[in-house]
DNA sequence: TCATCATGCTAAACTTGTTTACTGAATAAA
DNA sequence: TTTATTCAGTAAACAAGTTTAGCATGATGA
């Protein structure tokens, strides 16, 4: 590596350092640009040349985290427990994880969730591996005959995912409302699914 | 209505033509408040005596459609039609609706989606009108016999809500994809939901 | 009618994310 | 070694949402 490059590499690691400490101590509306470069001892517009935008840097500040805490999820799985045991241990776990903070992670939903995929690669990557995950979940419960034969694991795979991103937007939307009740709401909708709502089937 | 009060009432109209105006011509980004003030000949700082702030104003400009938008396909669902057909009469609706104008639609779900329910009541109404509307065909189905009697139609009606919310996720973060792609994908998960996925059930 | 009050509206300022034009040092080329 | 080039970093400007302090006009009451 250049003396140039690792230069580079080190202010970038700065910015990103002060960035975490403010994001999480001031949250996202209340830390601006100017008091992450002050406090990384670099101009504003230096931030901007290391990270696009500053919902860039709150990604790349936060993304980290929020692998680690899906990697655990997944590596603590309870291994014979049952399909909805097994699945609410994910999407619980993912939303006692954002309750820590609810505050700066609604921030980076907010900020990313519409965005194009190209422009939010973190967390694109990120729910792109829940969704595979939980694909590969049904697609083994499918085989060993736990989940019907006629069930596709992406669809059902987006369903699951789309009730955990139901069940984030009502704990960002609602401050008012514990974790565990957004939870458990989730668990029993999950449920619901996983057992079918519709009468008469072969 | 008081003299006062009845110019205060106009310029708020103005100011609310012009922004529905220039909204849906030139979008939420590159229509500044300082054109809409222009437009309606009043000054920038009188546009936010009248509305708290752009979002507010973008809401308003726009909830109206989305409520005659609801209601016109609220009031065409096919009465003999089945279940699911009745329910992807609405959400694929909506979905044609909002895809009329994805840009400008993204922008307001963006910017109210995980805010306080109590900063945006046009939108926190149109949601729960919907989820209430989805409730209750639940229930009439449920009393007819198509819906078995252990299912809870909020519960329900919420996770129907939330397959349509996803779908209205990848309409806007995705937007080389048809609304007629997403539509059908909706219609396969709701349809796999009322079906039910997991094998055994008594 | 006159004095007081309330308030719709505004100009100007402020804040903060972002862009631009530039500089000086490091690197590459000769 | 000397020259040319690249580019990390910056100061200053810019853009646009929002706030503030004040004004002028209409409402209110004596």
């Amino acid at each position: 590596m250049n003396r140039r490059e690792a230069s580079k590499a080190e202010t970038r690691r700065l910015v990103l350092e002060a960035a975490r400490e403010l994001f999480s101590q001031k949250g996202m509306q209340e830390c601006t640009i100017r008091d992450i470069a002050g406090k990384a001892g670099v101009s504003p517009a230096s931030v901007l040349v290391h990270y696009k935008s500053k919902t860039a840097l709150l990604e790349e500040a936060l993304v980290g985290d929020i692998r680690d805490a899906l990697s655990g999820l997944i590596a603590s799985i309870p291994a014979g427990a049952g399909l909805l045991d097994r699945l609410m241990h994910l999407s619980k776990g993912m939303l006692r994880f954002y309750d820590r903070d609810r505050d700066i992670y609604r921030a980076l939903v907010r900020l990313t969730i519409f965005e194009p995929v190209t422009e939010t690669p973190g967390m694109t990557k990120q729910s792109e591996e829940y969704v595979r995950f939980l694909s590969e979940m049904v697609e083994k419960d499918k085989a060993s005959g736990v989940i019907r034969q006629n069930v596709d694991p992406m669809f059902a795979a987006a369903s699951i995912f789309f009730f955990y991103l139901g069940a984030l937007t009502m704990l960002f939307r609602m401050p008012e409302m514990s974790v565990e009740t957004v939870a458990d709401m989730l668990s029993s909708m999950t449920a619901q699914y996983l057992e079918g709502i519709t009468q008469g089937r072969p």
